[in-house]
DNA sequence: CCACGTTTGAAACAAATGTTTATTACCGGA
DNA sequence: TCCGGTAATAAACATTTGTTTCAAACGTGG
């Protein structure tokens, strides 16, 4: 009982400290202080601090991705076979991802943490995203394919990571855009309340009419 | 003449290494090695890190801005009290930026450069920015709010940075995404290129139907 | 050619970091 | 009760970090 209340309390405090800072501004001392356990604990538990923020991440990706693959599992038996509708698509990615941090009450570190393992350069967090959780994505893309079939394939691809751009950018500055806004428009803003605003952006940017065709003969460096 | 060497080769070496790694994950001794200069020097001509890291910032958005709000004077005179049409803004917008890193060929630099100081903490850069340039994007801002009078405040606020994260997040991750690219459709994908996609989703983005209201009554920590 | 301010250089500094090492405390099963 | 391994603790370790120091080299104006 000891051992998991100390692991847990390591990830808890880790996650937090991680989604405010940054992984290379927040010290295993500051950690370990700041969550009352000693500083040898986390290489005792987890072995080293690339292995905690990995732990982090699990602790919500591995729950994700299960009720994700539930999730799309139940959307393909609705359909059998048809394609599934892009709203359905959008509304269940951000459904699932809105529901996992909930039960602890931890949308935004949850947001603030996807965010850094993008912007972060952490080489050893990408491959390990990547090779853990890659499958799900996989996945997903492909029900976004025949979503979208009228998409050339380049135009979804690139239209894919516009939008995921968007989400993942605002996320991740998230407290700095909250600040503004909060003093400008005088208006608290909730995680919740920017899926709100995001969702009809996500779907008229990947519904958006096509690019006029490539000027013929122009070549870039 | 010497003394500017140090000084540019400095800029050229930190910029590259700071979009590449971030910057707490860029030590002084990794940029003076690479740059051939001595260690001493980053603190001699920039007095710290700190400010290093804001030099690298000046040198592409002091250029930026200047040629910004030339672009905005000129704008302001062709439509002389009217307003500047959305596309028109974005338009001008987009050749600034691309117009000045071009110079140096480090479009992507300047990217990911932008990208980080909103993902990385660094408190120090995101208020030296503010103060330093947030006069032009108030006034890119406002004209932006002329143009588009059907939106409420908030909303366009959300709306401009969901587009400025698409662009920032694409551009800046554009050498991964072109390989991929490349290698699943075949495809060779210049900046011009990226920008005749993008040009359609941001416009889609931005005239988006409104967000249904908020639900009333729903609290979050 | 000299003198003086500027720049470079090598070395040292203090502080902070992740990790390891022994030692001690704990605690459930024989 | 005593033994076993597991966990917690304090201390030390080896690096790495940004910064400072001070002497040497430089170069330019007199």
């Amino acid at each position: 009982m000891a051992q998991n209340d100390t692991v847990t309390r390591i990830l808890d405090t880790a996650e937090v400290l991680f989604a405010e800072r940054g992984f290379a501004e927040t010290s295993l001392r500051t950690i370990t202080s700041k969550a009352k356990v000693n500083l040898a604990a986390v290489n005792y538990h987890f072995g080293s601090k690339k292995s905690l923020i990995q732990a982090v991440f699990a602790r919500y990706l591995d729950p994700f991705t299960e009720r994700f693959h539930g999730a799309l599992d139940e959307l393909e038996r609705r359909y059998r076979g048809e394609a599934i509708p892009l709203e359905e698509l959008l509304e269940t990615m951000a459904r699932t991802v809105l529901e996992v941090p909930a039960e602890r009450n931890s949308l935004k570190v949850f947001m603030r943490l996807l965010g850094l393992a993008y912007s972060q350069a952490q080489g050893h967090l990408r491959r390990y995203i990547q090779e853990e959780y890659g499958s799900v994505f996989t996945r997903f893309t492909e029900l976004i394919r025949q979503a979208t079939p009228e998409l050339p394939d380049a135009e979804r691809f690139w239209r894919l990571h516009f939008v995921l751009g968007t989400v993942i950018f605002t996320l991740s500055g998230l407290d700095a855009l909250r600040d503004i806004a909060e003093k400008d428009y005088n208006e608290h803003v909730t995680v919740r309340d920017l899926v709100r605003r995001l969702r009809p952006v996500v779907v008229a940017a990947m519904q958006a009419p096509l690019p006029a065709p490539a000027p013929a003969g122009v070549r870039e460096a």
